[in-house]
DNA sequence: ACCTGAACACCGTTCAAGT
DNA sequence: ACCTGAACACCGTTCAAGT
């Protein structure tokens, strides 16, 4: 009885404004971000769906919170490293954090309140590339470039039909099954003369784009 | 009264999945993503909102096809341009296609079956880079760091807290206010001696860091 | 101060029924 | 063949009430 009496009090352990929004991160992890209801993320935590608004002010406040919560686990650019390799590190990591959490790229843009966490990444950001000498125009095609790159990509990999290497095969035999034969005649050989290939993995276009921004940035820099 | 009449049938002409995915279109891009549902879009047409489900299997079908009227408007990459040439008019394309209707962007990466239309515009756009004689791998390469790079920047612009140069002022404010003074300093920087200045505008950012990768992209083919 | 319970105004969708 | 109406299992959130 005892056992279970504790057990009741540690699930009842007083809530917190981080423990709801850890516990929501876990479930948005767990099982997709549809599954985040206010109701079903009280039932994980052992209280009713009102109890969360003592510590949320809303839905969109949950959300704004466990974004921000995923922008801490993004590692600030160090200032004395060189710039290309600082933001080499950064979009590594950016891209980390994001394939945890593949719920987060989708409700990002939705945002409109950015967190703390998200500003002082930022601004660690820029301050590392005016450190680095870059001009003030120069940092902002710098970021503009680096950061559409990397949430596009995120984007892109989670808009393929397929995930896992071995999804491809089906989804290229589907592809033409539907339509008049050969209906995407390019698609199809893209597909079946490459993606299928053996060794081939579209993450590995992350960092050959990435060095190819970061180098064609760095002649534009030097350059001026 | 017969004027009243023929509204009423007017209104009640016979549903189509083309009527139903165009009426979609409209209430989201006047009303946003959010107020796009059965019961309001079934309003919209004089029907029920089960009406809807004979023009469409479901909410998520309803989606994926406005999802490819919006792909439609894409103009096709002409295969006798330069390639260089071509692309960039297609990301441009791209882009004014997702600006007229705000809300494709967000509800594009949650979309896991790709419409004709999506696949007749990759297929174009594969088709172009291989009559321009870049090799498959290149292909690849330069169509996964346009589209990351074209969508990422659509999710960028969406995401800032200002649409319009008169809200970057109140942002900038604001942003200093809740915080300990100077907290974000290089941010600060950017958004009074730069994002503020007049003539800039976010926007113009984009053909900048198109016309880097276009580059970056036809060194990197030059050089093979 | 912190949580509950009932209620309200919404959702998408099934199923049987109308014409 | 095409649309309706009632119903079901969900949402987020307000408000008054409990301890």
């Amino acid at each position: 009885m005892s056992t279970r009496a504790s057990a009741q009090t540690q699930r009842r352990a007083r809530l917190t404004r981080d423990r709801v929004l850890r516990a929501a991160i876990a479930l948005a992890d767990e099982s997709g971000i549809e599954s985040l209801t206010m109701r079903r993320l009280g039932e994980e935590l052992g209280v009713g769906p009102m109890a969360l608004y003592r510590h949320v002010r809303n839905k969109e406040d949950l959300v704004d919170g466990i974004v921000d919560l995923v922008f801490e686990e993004i590692g600030l650019p160090s200032i004395d490293a060189d710039w290309k390799e600082a933001m080499r590190r950064r979009a590594i990591s950016v891209r980390e954090a994001l394939s945890r959490h593949r719920w987060a790229i989708g409700v990002m843009e939705s945002r409109l309140n950015p967190g703390p966490a998200n500003l002082r990444h930022h601004d660690a950001v820029i301050g590392c590339l005016r450190a680095a000498g870059l001009a003030i125009a120069m940092v902002a095609h710098a970021y503009s470039l680096l950061d559409s790159y990397i949430y596009g990509f995120a984007t892109t990999q989670m808009n393929l039909p397929f995930q896992t290497p071995e999804e491809v095969a089906e989804v290229a035999q589907s592809m033409l099954r539907p339509s008049p034969l050969n209906a995407y005649p390019h698609l199809t050989e893209m597909l079946t003369d490459h993606v299928m290939k053996p060794g081939y993995d579209y993450g590995d276009e992350f960092l050959y784009g990435l060095d190819v921004i970061l180098n064609a940035l760095q002649q534009a820099q030097n350059a001026s």
